[in-house]
DNA sequence: CTCCCGATAT
DNA sequence: ATATCAGGAG
C-alpha cells in the first residue's frame, strides 16, 4: 500500500467514523475563533471554552480588549496556562486588528501571521474554520503524532508535515482532514496509550500495535 | 534551542 | 511524579 493510498484510506475511514467532525472550541464569531484558538496552546479544548464562557461576555470587539487592562485579561485566562503571554498577546494582537484592519480579522495568511501571537496553526483554523478558506491544513499536536504513526510524513517539523499533507489530500478536504485527525487523536490514538486494539485504523496503520511506553 | 504555565490523566 | 494538552516568541 503506497503512502497515497492510505491517506486515502485514512480519510474513508475517519469519515465515516467522525461524520459530524467540527471545531470543538466555541465560537460565535471569528475573532472569537482567533482569540479561542491562541489560549488552546498547550491547553485542552474543554478548558479553553471554560475561560471563554466568561471572556467573551466581557469582550465583544478587538478594541474592548485593548481597553481591558492586562491584569483583568490575566485574570479570566489564568486556568488555561501561559496565562501572561497570552494575555500579552491577545491585547497586542487586538491592538493589531485595531490599527491595521479595522477590528476585523484578515482573510489571509500572511496577514494572520503578522499578528501577535498567531503563527501558522492558528492562522489555518480560523481561515478554515470561521472562513471556509483552504489554504493550508492545520497541524497541532495531533495531527503531528498521527501524521507520524500512520505514516504520512517522516518530518518532525509542523510545516513540512503540511506540505507532506496537502499533496496526499484533496484541497477541499484540508480543514475536514485536520478535524478528522483530531477527532481521532482525542478519542482513540492518544499520546500517551494508544488504543490499537479497538483502532478503526489498525488494518491499515503502519504503527498498529508497535507504539511503545 | 528554551521558556512560558495550569489542569488533568496515568 | 510525570506526560500531555488544537503553539508561539525570543
Amino acid at each position: 500500500m503506497t503512502r497515497a493510498e492510505r491517506a486515502e484510506a485514512v480519510c474513508q475511514i475517519l469519515a465515516r467514523t467522525y461524520p459530524d467532525a467540527h471545531c470543538e472550541l466555541d465560537y460565535t464569531n471569528p475573532l472569537e475563533l482567533l482569540i479561542a484558538t491562541i489560549l488552546s496552546a498547550q491547553c485542552t479544548d474543554k478548558r479553553v471554552n471554560i475561560v471563554t464562557k466568561d471572556l467573551f461576555r466581557t469582550c465583544h470587539t478587538a478594541a474592548d480588549y485593548v481597553a481591558l487592562p492586562q491584569e483583568q485579561l490575566e485574570d479570566f485566562i489564568k486556568t488555561a496556562g501561559f496565562y501572561r503571554s497570552k494575555a500579552k498577546n491577545i491585547k497586542a494582537c487586538c491592538q493589531g486588528l485595531v490599527e491595521k484592519h479595522g477590528g476585523d480579522v484578515p482573510r489571509t495568511m500572511d496577514d494572520l501571521t503578522a499578528l501577535a501571537g498567531v503563527g501558522r496553526k492558528t492562522a489555518n483554523v480560523v481561515l478554515g474554520n470561521a472562513y471556509d478558506i483552504n489554504i493550508g491544513v492545520v497541524v497541532d499536536t495531533h495531527v503531528q503524532r498521527l501524521s507520524a504513526r500512520l505514516g504520512l510524513t517522516k518530518h518532525a517539523d509542523p510545516v513540512k508535515i503540511e506540505q507532506d499533507l496537502m499533496k496526499l489530500v484533496p484541497q477541499d478536504k484540508w480543514t475536514l482532514f485536520s478535524h478528522w485527525l483530531i477527532w481521532h487523536g482525542r478519542r482513540r490514538c492518544y499520546a500517551r496509550k494508544p488504543d490499537c486494539p479497538g483502532c478503526e485504523l489498525k488494518e491499515i496503520c503502519p504503527s498498529a500495535g508497535k507504539v511503545k511506553k
